[in-house]
DNA sequence: CAAAATGATATAAATATAGTATCATTTAAC
DNA sequence: GTTAAATGATACTATATTTATATCATTTTG
């Protein structure tokens, strides 16, 4: 059971490596040496956070990266719903067919209490909150 | 994001039907037509509960199964345990190898906290519950 | 002994996660 | 204006997990 994913992770791990530089421009290169995350997927991961708008793309030689907001708005939320989709945890467990149990499902209804909580937990944590603690 | 999977909530459902039957003896097929569950997969969930004494089971012609507890004392959690292993929300994103990330791992330390919240309310949802919700 | 149940277990299909690879485009420096 | 070093887009592969299915053995009642 896994509430955060892999790629969720790294990007985490590149933001806060990049909110580290405190605006300077990273490069991609530098951050696979520096984090030790495969070459090709931290790319990709890093194209969609620009995408999202999450971090500001320099292309060209020279180019790079910089958070293209203060880590302090970037909140974990944000990043897991770029990786993850829906954030709901109370998925209906046929997803995408007609829920042919909605009467049966007594599960639920519990559930999406739960996750109303665990939801505002996550949003709590920005990547500067992360931050403070890496050093 | 699925906090339960399938089997679990198949589980459930055929956990709940039972209670309803107030310690009447209910045959798999029973369970199959009643709930519409796809019937090998349901007799292998059965099997599980019996292996893990949730249900006792009762062999040869008239078997079928019944609780081996009272429903209030059969928790959501024991049920997820048995169907998707630990309860870990906070999985370490490197499953398995020998983590090479535990010192920049800034997320755990924080999912974990959530986690504990998670599990005591999952505890607390027992097949009784779902039972007076059931009706 | 036959029928109706469960036990054990192997296998397959579908989906999600994790990772790779390739080629195009942009920009700076020479 | 050519080359090198960066990102963009996107298709592909591999692995793991989830969701089943299928088969044969064993137990028990009538
Ligand atoms: S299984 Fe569909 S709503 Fe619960
Ligand atoms: S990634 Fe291994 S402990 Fe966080």
């Amino acid at each position: 059971m896994k509430l955060v994913t892999r790629d969720t992770d790294y990007a985490v791990r590149a933001l806060v490596y990049m909110a580290q530089q405190r605006g300077r421009l990273v490069t991609s290169r530098e951050m696979v040496d520096e984090l030790r995350i495969p070459r090709a997927f931290l790319r990709r991961i890093l194209q969609q956070l620009g995408r999202h708008a999450v971090l500001k793309p320099i292309k060209g030689k020279m180019g790079g990266f910089v958070l293209s907001l203060p880590a302090e708005k970037i909140r974990l939320t944000d990043v897991m719903r770029i990786f993850q989709g829906s954030l709901e945890i109370s998925e209906c467990m046929f997803k995408k067919q007609v829920c042919p149990n909605r009467a049966r499902c007594f599960l639920r209804k519990r559930i999406v209490s739960i996750e109303a909580y665990v939801v505002n937990q996550l949003r709590a944590i920005s990547i500067a909150s992360l931050l403070t603690e890496a050093r």
